[in-house]
DNA sequence: GTAACCAGTTACAAAGTAGTAAGTAGTTAC
DNA sequence: GTAACTACTTACTACTTTGTAACTGGTTAC
């Protein structure tokens, strides 16, 4: 027992409640996998393509800024745009973002099936 | 753009959606990481390690039976227990939970050292 | 000046989530 | 019979999250 991850933490899951701190709520890993899958983004596109009203978007993207793992770039474009791309922090949750992406692959492969 | 991901689905973000749907809130993942790390567990034991409290773990191991997360065996001890093991299947989300347990132990260093 | 586009923000309502505290039910030890 | 242990369940409360709709403010095109 203990081994079959590569940790042997006796509070393992605390490790698991930080990630989930930073990744909570229905949107923020969502908008992670999209910024850093497709690259940057503007605001009205991101909601567009996520399904995320303005208000929980912005929102959203605060917090994510704070965590730094999204960065935010005011464009002086003829209607002001705004850009939102992933940190190289944000590169680090890749792993994270890839595992639940083939698990949502797969998981959904398996509901088909039954 | 859109292969640094070995996943090459426009709507990528919607598979990340239903393994949310799935491990959702504060506890799931907390209960499977236990469960797979640690192996078999009663009730008691899980509520008192992760410091749920009995109504919600009691509500969350329902949810993870409900996906063959989690499998529940009554034993017929003095005191019924009742012992609460991970599936086969719950073992496809290793890979998800070990990439989250790296990266909340890798940003709890980061953050130390800010 | 009116309409349109961008990036938000505000007010409000609804829904979901989590927690506490106490109770139920079955068995056992004294 | 009373207390204690197990595994829950129920009632109630409080808080958080999410959503909708409408609005702000700045710029441009007609």
């Amino acid at each position: 027992m203990k081994d079959n991850l590569d940790v042997a933490c006796e509070n393992v899951h605390s490790f698991i409640q930080d990630t989930l701190y930073v990744v909570n709520g229905k949107w923020k890993l969502v908008i992670l996998s999209i910024l850093v899958n497709n690259g940057t983004k503007r605001f009205g596109e991101l909601s567009r393509e996520s399904g995320i009203s303005p208000r929980i978007l912005s929102k959203e993207l605060h917090e994510l800024e704070l965590n730094q793992l999204v960065s935010r770039r005011v464009c002086d474009t003829k209607p002001v745009t705004v850009e939102y791309s992933s940190t190289e922090y944000a590169e680090t949750l890749k792993e994270v973002i890839g595992a639940m992406i083939r698990w949502g692959q797969n998981h959904r492969k398996k509901i088909k099936g039954q």
